[in-house]
DNA sequence: TACAATTAAATTGTATACAATTTAATTGCA
DNA sequence: TGCAATTAAATTGTATACAATTTAATTGTA
């Protein structure tokens, strides 16, 4: 182990990280073109299925997304009719999102994905809660 | 466990999988910052770190990035003068891209980086070890 | 209660990602 | 050997990410 060891790339935990999490996006988004959404669009719509309305704060702190990236995404849901965007009226400054009928009947096709995806990903039961765990770890 | 239960954020492996590389890149780039590299260009540096020279289909599956990724990130790390951009003689399909000598020396000043980023991240050498296994198992 | 400080989104600018297509070089075979 | 098929990069177009700044609303306090 020389002092340069650290810098090759089978050494390194957040290349693996980096690229799994885009290899497993990819494999989704297979099965999200055929209700025409992108992954980010995907996680968004999930948080919306459990809360039918939040500011873009919250959903930013839910999704570790900021209004950089959020604004323009929330616009395109918003032009597909799953979402409306509508200030505050308490406070003008937040911007809630709703989803609307048409947003919540697209969980019934969505429903199905995650079984698809988790399929093609060649993990045990066992490995899979492991991976989970540390994970969270990272993230809290 | 009803069949929306799937569609929880909290019950995804893919979205904590895509947060913690988020996460993590957003830690190297602070400390990228001081060589004025992105992560992207960081792990192409690795490459060139252990190879020298390299074409670009294979520095791609190296990294799991295309030509419409690496190409523009190529010629700015060209710009930088760090490496250089010449066809194959022999298949002038081929771009041949070889580490210069700034290349190479930029690699004494970021070989902290990789301690200075893992002693922000709060596992034990056992977790570490699992997480990299189960990622690669992914991976492959 | 003016007004500085804070807060929430939006905007701006840069750098990926990646699907799909194009361009140019090489290969394989009828 | 001519040419269709294949291959490697580059290009095009769309959608993130995110730092930094701006805009507008609200809050806290001198």
């Amino acid at each position: 182990m020389n002092e340069f060891d650290c810098l090759k790339l089978e050494n390194q935990l957040c290349f693996p990280l980096y690229a799994c999490a885009r290899k497993i996006i990819k494999e989704y988004q297979t099965y999200l073109d055929k209700i025409a959404l992108t992954y980010t669009q995907y996680i968004t719509m999930m948080v919306l299925w459990e809360e039918e309305k939040i500011n873009v704060k919250a959903l930013g702190e839910k999704l570790y997304l900021d209004s950089g990236t959020l604004t323009p995404l929330l616009k395109k849901l918003e032009q597909k009719e799953y979402i409306t965007r509508t200030r505050s009226k308490s406070d003008e400054r937040n911007l809630i999102i709703t989803i609307t009928n048409k947003g919540k009947e697209l969980k019934e096709q969505a429903k199905i994905i995650p079984k698809e995806v988790s399929n093609c990903i060649n993990l045990s039961e066992e490995e899979a809660l492991n991976l989970y765990k540390i994970l969270y770890k990272i993230l809290n």
